[in-house]
Parts: structure tokens; sequence; C-alpha cells
DNA sequence: GCGTAAATTCAACAAGTGTTGACCTTTGAT
DNA sequence: ATCAAAGGTCAACACTTGTTGAATTTACGC
């Protein structure tokens, strides 16, 4: 019993690596099965299928506790320092990437957005006591963060300059201030 | 020489429609095709091929001049403007989607940067007289349209108020006044 | 109406997809 | 060492994809 769950680990592995950095639908099984050194077929014996693998890795590696611990006050510099912290194309993808490369996928996307509805908007419009502050406040820092991290427009953004990082606290700010 | 003319203006407009929305890679030529009430061997035949069709759409009708005739004075109003009337999930698939849609994909990946950055990064970059205004402005604007238009994150972002609209100018404003 | 060229369809292709059932191969307890 | 179960491979399937060359239909000047 300890081998096989070795090898399912690799490939729930593997999978979140592609599947999340290229999306689900340009990533095929073949692909993830070679990387995991093994055959196509154990993908649809472990996992019942394509479909199982990503959802094995939403369920193994999304980030469910964001916002733990955090309060309104808080909140702007613990995501400006996550923000800052998190390199471009990172090697290990992030859940930011993983929902705009799925997010409208055919097969998956329903699966992606409720995912993340549980386990971030929610959470984000508890912590602020406000749908509308959650909106624009969560549409700001994720929009920067897929322009950012993942979209590759060159000439953007001096990540390592101080007044960047001092400018986008400011801006997070406003986006938080917002009422009614 | 006028039939062939129309039909593959025909093609193209519902190339265009799909690809923008779901994808280079998410449609296939069948199915384009079929919507224009075609074979798809014409699409072979009149465009070279797949990529040769999605390069068509680009070409035709990607928005060139959207900074044209601007301040760095009426950017801010005209930007806003433009956020706030256009509708989401529009019919008519906006660039804004496009890019989001297609920026990742192995095959034309980038020509949709390239296009990007030639009409839309360089113009504004101009406009505003420095790469780092550029680059968060662009980065921000890009970042709201995404997720308020085309990521389907409801519970999001009450696009009809007059609030929300008057924060939206604070948050690209401030965008707007990074300094060095 | 005829005939020619343009416009389009048809049929087939090679390649790649996810999935399945039968088949080996390794492992570990008796 | 034996045997059974676990772990994994193999070959084949039905299907979809983009592309191509030949055949067929449609339009149009004479």
């Amino acid at each position: 019993m300890k081998k096989a769950d070795a090898t399912r680990e690799r490939l729930l592995t593997h999978a979140r690596r592609l599947m999340w950095a290229r999306g689900y639908g340009a990533v095929s099984l073949r692909e993830v099965a070679q990387a995991a050194g093994v055959d196509v077929a154990l993908v649809s014996r472990y996992f019942g299928g394509k479909r199982g693998l990503f959802e094995a890795t939403l369920e193994d590696s999304f980030p469910k506790d964001l916002f733990h611990g955090l309060t309104p006050e808080t909140l702007v510099d613990q995501m400006v320092s996550l923000f800052v912290n998190t390199p471009r194309d990172a090697e290990d993808p992030s859940a930011i990437r993983m929902i705009l490369m799925n997010s409208h996928d055919d097969e998956v996307g329903d699966l992606v957005r409720a995912t993340q509805a549980t386990h971030w908007e929610g959470p984000l419009t508890a912590l602020l006591g406000s749908a509308e502050k959650a909106a624009l406040f969560g549409a700001a820092s994720f929009g920067l963060s897929v322009v950012e991290k993942s979209l590759h427009m060159r000439g953007i953004a001096p990540l390592d300059s101080p007044a960047y990082e001092a400018q986008l606290r400011q801006l997070m700010q406003a986006a938080l201030d917002f009422e009614s």
C-alpha cells in the first residue's frame, strides 16, 4: 500500500505543476505520466480520469487559509508583503495562475470558480464585512497579481523598487477605503 | 471574386467571436466553420491554416489607437468611462479578454503579447513618458478589467454604483501618481 | 445554353486525445 | 519456494484534431 501512494503523489505533483501553469486543457495525461515516470493508464486507474486528477490537485494544494488571523488593518501589509515576495513565474505555480489558466475551461471552470469563491472570496468578504470592499480590493489585488506575475508583459513593473512597493501599498489601501 | 470575400469575412467574424472568447486552443476549426456555415477545408484554403485564421482576426480587429489624442490629464477619465461603459461578457469579445485567453497559448502567445506591446504598452509608455507609470497604471487597469469583465467571479463589483465609479477613478489616478 | 473558372464540398490522412481490459512484474507473507 | 495480491505496463479502442488533394457544385461572360 506504500509504493502506490508514492507514485500517486508523484503524479499529483507533476499534474499540479503542469496543469496549474499551462491549463487543464493544454496538458495531456501522457505528458503528466511521462513527467512522473509511469504509464498513462495509471492516471485513470488512480484518479478515475483526467478530471479526477485535476480535482485532486485542487483539494491537495489550493491555499485555504490566506486570510486567517488577519484584521482589516493588517490585511494590506500582509498582501503587499505576499505580493512583493512572490517571484514572477514561480517554479511552483501559484493558485492565482491556476485560476487564471483554468477559470474559463469548459470542463473544470465551474469547479475552479467554486473553489475560489469558497476559500477566498467568502473569507475576504467576511473579514471586511462588506461585499463591495471585498470586490474592489479583491479585483485590484488579483488583477495586479495576474498582470505582474503571470501575463508576460515586459517593460512592466520594477518589482524591486521600494517606491513601487510603497505605491502598491497605497493603491491597495485606496481600494480598501471604499465607502458604500 | 466577391462571394469568396464574403465567406472569408464570415469565417473571420466567427473566428474572432469564438477564439477571442474561449481561446485559440479551445476552439476547433470545425466549430468555426460550422458557425460560418461552410466546410472546414475552407479555413486552410483561405487563411493557410488555423494560426493564419487567428492572425487575421488580430490584424483585423485589434484596437490600435486606444490612447490616440489623449493626454496624461484626460487618460483617467477616458479609461474609467471606457471601463464603466463596457458590459460584462460582451457579445463582441473584447481585446482584453482575447489577451487573457491567448497570452499563454504555446502557439500564439508570443504573437499576442507582441501585438499588445506594440499597440498598447508602447503608446501608453510614450504618453506617460515613464515606463514605471505605464507599468503600474497598465497593470491596475488591465487587472481590474480582467477580473471585472472576464473572470466569472460573482459577488464582485457593483458596476452601476456611482460611488464605485468614483472609487475606480481615484484608484486609477493613484496608479498614475507614481513617482520615480 | 456552354464552357470555364471560381467557390465550395467530400473523403481521407496522420497524429494525438482519454479510457479500458488484459497482461506482465514485483512484493511480501506463509 | 510458493502463491496471491498489489503495482504497473501494453496494446487497442473510439474519437477528435488540422490539413490536403481530388471531386463537385455554383456563378458568369460569351
